[in-house]
DNA sequence: TATATCATACCAACCAGTCGGTATATAATA
DNA sequence: TATTATATACCGACTGGTTGGTATGATATA
């Protein structure tokens, strides 16, 4: 209780700024609705971060350290052959997809298209995950590659940065239409393209 | 200057409008700063339009119409092969994508993000206009596999959800990177796809 | 004159951020 | 042990500025 009540109120902080965030953007998002979500006060909040733009960091940051994490320790990462493992990160991507966890679509999209023309420090910010992102996909991409199809001229960095593309791009259908199906299947229509690219 | 001077002010708001929203978001952006870029003042905004968010729908409805029309008139509608006017229909938009029109990204996909949560009506606008988007783009799908692969068993409907997400997730990449180039190899990385779907 | 177009002044609500203060806990000191 | 000091955690009223929207009036056109 003592200790362990420090942290808990700055994540509840953190959780609440993540969902309401990932509902209703940056800017329709009120530091109060986030004070008010996670049962502090303002004074609390300026407390913890700088401002608004502070939290927002802060939070897209253990967002994506969460979910490398998860990611990295996940069991399919212990595959031997590479080509597995390629296909268990798009299948492990379609069942978190589908999970209550991302329900909601990715904060790095959300902020990606949201600031990028108005944060310009926000906007390198995601530039840089988004690159972090699309490198450790490509990493396993040229494992595959060089054991399947080394002759095959396919670029394995635009291949990553297309799945990226195909994610983002399917949370923004799937949220106008209340639906993550959409998600799945454009993954799995990924999936094929793969496919047809390492002969299976 | 007097009667082309009228219907351009209303064109000027709406002008506005697309090009703030499509780089700042619904939210973020002022009717003042609309003002301001149309050059007219508050109780002229207010003549033409009820509010913020019927400017928003009128805006979403003419680049809508705008590129509907845009997409129907083009040449490569009337070649005579199916298959050929599914790729003249992906590389119109790759074209599209990297000339200065759409070099900011696509309002559907931005709206659909960021007031999905938030504006009941307006998510199911924009749920509409995905489905109308993808019709059309599944009509011609339909022809080419039935002319081409009408044994093979992929879904055409989804198939063109698929396109849509692999645009609207490239142009998100894009903004954070200030660069149409991934763009234009993620679709091409579709286009291999359709490729494998109906044996070139 | 009547109507459409545009301008100016204004308002109530809201917003991010500030500020002065309280509560608690640990630690140093006497 | 009692007391003082210091730091962290938290509160809520307040502020200066902004926002969407309104009220009213001027001008032009038909």
């Amino acid at each position: 209780m003592t200790k362990s009540d420090k942290p808990v109120t700055k994540e509840r902080l953190l959780d609440a700024a993540h969902h309401l965030m990932l509902a209703k953007g940056f800017t329709a998002t009120t530091v109060e609705q986030i004070c008010t979500s996670a049962e502090v006060t303002k004074g609390c909040f300026f407390h913890y971060f700088k401002g608004k733009e502070d939290l927002a960091r802060a939070t897209l940051e253990r967002v994506f350290e969460y979910k490398s994490r998860t990611l990295a320790e996940a069991p399919y990462r212990s595959l031997p052959d590479p080509l597995d493992r390629v296909y268990g990160y798009v299948d492990l991507v379609i069942e978190m997809s589908q999970s209550n966890i991302a329900q909601q679509g990715c904060l790095l999209g959300n902020f990606a298209m949201e600031l990028s023309d108005t944060h310009e420090d926000m906007r390198v910010t995601c530039a840089n995950f988004f690159m972090k992102w699309t490198e450790s996909f490509q990493a396993d991409l040229d494992q595959a590659k060089a054991q399947e199809a080394p002759e095959a001229n396919f670029d394995t960095l635009s291949l990553a940065e297309h799945f990226i593309a195909v994610l983002e791009g399917a949370f923004i259908l799937a949220k106008s239409r209340r639906d993550m199906k959409v998600v799945k299947e454009s993954l799995l229509h990924f999936k094929g393209y793969l496919r047809s690219l390492f002969g299976k």
